[in-house]
DNA sequence: AACTGTGAAACCTTTCACAGCT
DNA sequence: AGCTGTGAAAGGTTTCACAGTT
């Protein structure tokens, strides 16, 4: 068996959804301690930087394949590598906007994109106001031009008004898109080959308000 | 047993996190379809438009008591008002937003806030160039001044650059702010009673390039 | 007849605790 | 001695399927 065939298994092994929504957890902080020189790490300081348990972190890596050394730890590099290749961030992909209002102007600016691969490579907007205006060193251009700018395997970001998502949702889809990520507050209808996932910027502040709700019940003034 | 002592009663059951972190999606259902005039809706309809199945949708309502009627289905406004509640936006609570880039902005004008109770009372930022702007009908006001935006029960929002996150955590932890919410893609340290969430930007784009990356592999051209 | 509320089963995730390697 | 990798146990979540209510 090459080392080809190798990587090849162990990519089709299943990896458990909450492993893999940890994975961007681990890299950054992976990037955090290669940045600061450190080239070994067990997997408690990891978990540590990471804000997990350790525990968690051996299984979640035991799942891309015996990365570490017993005795000693994980390679930093080697690790940055693996989960990089793992996420598909190593050949770096196209990413399209749509929306350029603050928001799409933070996710546009926010460097854990970029240094992770996911550089935006489009923003797309339907106000022709705004058509050519540059950000983040890109040129702005009109939703219009969306078939122009998805390539095969591109991945959608809406950062729309809730009204004009799931219009842009649409486009996309017709464009040939087939992994889009959704922040307008609004349920989305794709097709069942498209991959959509969501941020609500409003709900985690919602979970808090509960627990700082049941704070003040339990602990009567 | 009052009416109060049975609302008492059934707060301190406990709800699982799996149904709080869902609560907020099927509030903002219930808005849509109050605003379309729906006054009754199946938990069928309900799970539809929030975007998950019927079963978990009644188990998840099952945990605030009974609401829906059998042979009929759930009143709209008695479950905005009965989720409100659970959630603590009944009573309006005070957030207080700490970083005026774009995401800042992007968040101080997000309407999913205010409409649920959860409306932004200061904004602050370290830029003194900054102190004095209208931002969504709100001034912004400097960093030191935050001890006095602060009141019992507030929440704090850190949408700062990831370097200045963990320094302004301790300004709120220290000005007693016990519920924070982290943008900042950055592991803050916090004291055991405080409650820390975190919204990273970038890991849904990462779980969808994995999954992308993935559909590349099983269907090889 | 229609639809909720809920035990029970199936599934997934986390944690424990230690065997096994360096 | 120190640390990873992993079965097994514990805990949590989702789904099923139907009894119970209107």
């Amino acid at each position: 068996m090459t080392t080809t065939e190798i990587a090849a298994a162990r990519r089709r092994e299943v990896i458990p959804e909450a492993t893999v929504a940890r994975l961007p957890l681990y890299l950054r902080a992976l990037h955090t301690l290669a940045d600061e020189g450190t080239s070994t790490i067990s997997s408690e300081a990891l978990a540590e930087a990471a804000g997990v348990n350790s525990a968690k972190l051996r299984k979640d890596l035991s799942h891309l394949g015996s990365y570490g050394t017993r005795g000693v730890g994980y390679d930093v590099a080697h690790l940055i590598t693996s989960i990089s290749h793992e996420l598909g961030l190593s050949r770096r992909c196209s990413v399209v906007l749509v929306g350029v209002g603050n928001l799409g102007r933070a996710l546009a600016g926010y460097g854990g994109f970029a240094s992770r691969g996911l550089a935006i490579d489009a923003l797309l907007d339907a106000d022709p106001a705004l058509t050519g205006e540059q950000i983040a060193g890109l040129t702005v251009r009109h939703i219009d031009d969306l078939p122009e700018v998805v390539v095969p395997g591109s991945i959608g970001v809406i950062a729309t008004p809730a009204s004009a998502a799931q219009l842009v949702c649409d486009l996309l889809v017709g464009a040939g898109v087939t992994s889009i990520l959704n922040f307008a507050p609004t349920v989305l209808s794709v097709p069942a080959d498209v991959d959509l996932r969501k941020v609500d910027l409003s709900i985690e502040l919602q979970i808090l308000s509960f627990h700082e709700h049941r704070k003040s019940l339990v602990t009567p003034a």
